[in-house]
DNA sequence: TAAATAAGTTTATTTTATAAACCATATTCT
DNA sequence: AGAATATGGTTTATAAAATAAACTTATTTA
């Protein structure tokens, strides 16, 4: 049975991808409202994400706020479909 | 978001649950191999899913070899069910 | 009969996820 | 102006999980 990317395999990090599966680029903010996490697991999250080359991220100032910006990067998007793909097999779909 | 049941969100207890959709019943020894996970692994996930009801696990004899023999619920297969479709807005399928 | 194998269980270790505490800046209230 | 509050996070500590290692009991096999 091949194994679950664990990287992909975790609700708060599944839920961040999904999100910027479908949408060019999300801000911290958005994505804690979205996902109702709480600011220091996403940034956890986001951070790992960001390691594995899943994800990048671009610290920005909105006026005078920071604000953070979350894209998915190539090889995040194909990490995911695989992880969908590997996970039918799962669910006998 | 709807979180993910954190009982059936573990690889290798959705992979058993995900077998014993398919399949009448099946032994440990089966469980194992298909799932190509160590006994002691697997003896853990397969309590935490028969605690929570998921599944029943019957101890007989085979010949003098003790045998372990599981079986989805009914409460399992609602569960199993409830969790595949919960991913689905995860996965955007 | 001693060593190896089988079928598990229990305990210990490592990894993860999550929450709590903290930091810096900006804004609002008195 | 100075204190309190909010914003946007990061870092550190704690709780929970997954996994592996060690152990148990019985059974074959050499």
């Amino acid at each position: 049975m091949k194994e679950l990317d664990p990287l992909l395999h975790s609700q708060l990090r599944l839920a961040v991808m999904s999100i910027l599966m479908t949408v060019e680029e999300a801000d911290f903010v958005y994505l804690r409202e979205k996902t109702e996490s709480t600011a220091g697991n996403l940034s956890v999250q986001l951070d790992k994400l960001s390691s594995a080359g899943y994800l990048c991220i671009q610290k920005e100032f909105a006026g005078k706020r920071p604000r953070t910006v979350c894209s998915i990067t190539l090889q995040g998007r194909k990490a995911f479909e695989d992880y969908v793909d590997t996970l039918r097999t799962y669910l006998n779909l």
